[in-house]
DNA sequence: GATAATACTTTCAGTCTGAACGGAAATAGA
DNA sequence: TCTATTTCCGTTCAGACTGAAAGTATTATC
């Protein structure tokens, strides 16, 4: 009586291609996925008659022939809220379920709160930025700065805002929202949005470090985030090759590098500063984190391979100009496979628009999206010509 | 007029089924499949009027009611030759479809054959060790000594056996064995046939070091190969981080060992001995070697989260009374991912072996298994109750 | 307005599945 | 030995689904 598997497939085939490829005719969907027309045509319609996709009356080319209609996702049927919790500040981004940014919003984050109360003042600031969308709210995604077990959403290693590591930060906030909230390292959801909008656009796998007050990482093997089992891949901070098997965090993250100044008498407040200062007795400090940094580098070349190695986080704009020559280095050691070294394109926002690419990931699920096809979903130029900090004036106050 | 997607895809999960579960009947192989019993019969039908199962007239057990016939591959419908090419050794297993090991063979390398005439004398021995298979010859998998690229296989790296790396040998190899032949990496290999039949058998994530004149790695992730673009992913050895920036091959591998020992007016023959003795003057020699084992360890950890690494090849026999110290010390570097250290349990054989798992994964998939029941093929108790030294015996000389 | 081109829909034959039924084979017990 | 029961397995049948092909709608060109 039953054979649903096939259409389920299928459908899920026709969904991708729209959202992966914006409006577009049922014709086309049809040559590149290798459905007959028929096939799309009645997928279509069942899509139309759910809802899950409109009809857009362009008019798109002038050539002889009946017009054909193209078919887009229904954007304005949900929107998505992706959060990315730092140290020092809570940035978010809502967005339709074509990825078009809605909102944009940062606010410096209340570290002296306990985790009930941020979790409430969060919850809070979600339900006010969502604004009058709240009912069509699918799902929000939270970056944490800390690592995050996959199988129980546990969170640990969260110096920089030891809070979060409480399980009630995460019970309270659900509840509050009564949204399914994901959870996940600030840094892979950093790499998830430069995969899938900035530097990695274009590669299959890709390596993402934060460097700012920690050394964090994001792993992404054949577009997919690579998580591992505690949310710890890709840490080689942890690595024992520093002087005396100290730990390389130690010596490339913002205290780290703080510290070394300071042994030299020179006191900074931002370790950004310190690469910025042309004072020649910073250069030992200098080489010795570019020398950490290069291990560090090597060593994501060598486990993982991948074309491209994004750098975020707040140190990384002052290696900018050192991006030359560390991958010149890195090729160096590692001959046979280079990658290109880049900075975050995303910049602050890489965290909370991958966040919301998470988050649209959940609620394409819903739809009825397989897994597979998540990996290429939404479309990389749903961001172009859309700037962002226009639409943080449009935050409620 | 089509919808075969179904049909190829319930033929999979059958076959899949009968090869990961030996011997076994209909009723199930539908339970576990969730497959109705009228397909199951259907295809079982089919895959009996192909000539792939065989009913085996077993009476399993003893309860009431009509007896169950069970089925079976086919397992003399094909042999597969798994071979490990070592700068000192060959090594080869020859299988049947069941992957019950026919012969299994070690012969010396001709090391001092150039590329052409080192191709004909492989092709000539496995042709003899096959025998009167040789006709029913499906696939043969030859591990090299260095990197093998996927998409065109070029080999590099193979500094213990450079003829290998020259494109003329694969080609003689094929040409002379009018058979299509696998290569890889012959580490990639050794962790195939621990993940399949030794100490990874039980691990979704995996990674394997042979240590030896080289350092080679495997790394299997969600029991799959992770090969990376140019087939070096894992090999941290490369990292810089020894003194001056200097290579942790340079420190660890045979080669290494035995200059340092000789530095300290210590000749050695064989770096194993070096372990073995008691020499007090060796001491740092040793921990130095643990230090550089114990990066690479924590970088495997934290680049894959594994829950078991394996260490293969000559020098991991003299290092196995330090696994439980190297596993503690690993533990304190990454408390929150534990991962059990230990040794090859198929020993020499891991790249033969190994090899045979390649091999039969590409005559199963000629057999219409689907790319993802692979991870889960053959069963790994295949090996259990055969003694492979006593198939040596079986060569033919 | 006829014609041609293109876009979509409907019809139809054919594949495949699961549920239900039925025959076959084996044990248990009278 | 004969029958009831249990279990295994094959067959039948309605329903889901697909692609090819034929049909319909819509548009530009002549």
């Amino acid at each position: 009586m039953e054979a649903r598997a096939p259409r389920r497939a299928n459908r899920s085939t026709v969904l991708a291609h729209v959202l992966t490829h914006g409006p577009v005719t049922r014709t086309a969907i049809g040559q590149e996925t290798d459905l007959s027309p028929a096939t799309v045509s009645r997928i279509v319609e069942q899509l139309l008659d759910e809802g899950l996709l409109v009809e857009t009356d362009g008019t798109p080319t002038a050539t002889r022939g009946r017009r054909a209609t193209r078919v887009a996702i229904a954007a304005g049927r949900g929107v998505v809220c992706g959060v990315d919790v730092g140290g020092s500040n809570v940035r978010m981004v809502v967005a339709d379920l074509a990825a078009t940014p809605l909102v944009s919003r940062t606010v410096p984050t209340p570290a002296q709160y306990d985790a009930p109360r941020l979790a409430q003042w969060l919850a809070d600031l979600i339900r006010q930025t969502v604004g009058d969308n709240l009912d069509r709210l699918d799902c929000v995604a939270v970056g944490l700065p800390g690592a995050v077990r996959e199988h129980d959403r546990a969170v640990s290693n969260a110096p920089n805002l030891p809070q979060v590591e409480d399980p009630e930060f995460l019970r309270l906030l659900e509840k509050r929202l009564s949204t399914g909230v994901e959870v996940d390292n600030d840094s892979n959801y950093a790499l998830l949005g430069e995969l899938r909008f900035g530097a990695a656009r274009n590669a299959q796998t890709a390596v993402m470090f934060t460097i700012g007050a920690g050394l964090g990482a994001g792993v992404a093997i054949d577009r997919r985030l690579f998580r591992g089992r505690s949310g710890m891949v890709g840490e080689f901070g942890h690595l024992p090759a520093g002087p005396l098997g100290t730990s390389l965090e130690q010596i490339i993250s913002g205290p780290g590098i703080l510290a070394r100044a300071r042994d030299l008498g020179l006191p900074f407040d931002n370790p950004a500063d310190v690469f910025r200062s042309t004072d020649s007795r910073l250069v030992p400090v200098k080489q010795y984190v570019e020398q950490a940094l290069l291990i560090i580098l090597t060593a994501a070349v060598v486990a993982y391979e991948p074309e491209v190695i994004v750098l975020g986080g707040g140190i990384s704009h002052a290696l900018k100009p050192d991006l030359g020559r560390l991958g010149g280095r890195l090729r160096e050691i590692v001959p046979v496979t280079a990658a290109a070294v880049q900075s975050a394109e995303l910049g602050d926002l890489s965290g909370a628009l991958g966040a919301v690419v998470a988050a649209l990931h959940t609620a394409y699920g819903r739809l009825g999206l397989a897994e597979p096809d998540l990996a290429h979903v939404p479309q990389p130029d749903a961001l172009a010509g859309c700037d962002l900090h226009a639409l943080s004036a449009n935050a409620i106050a």
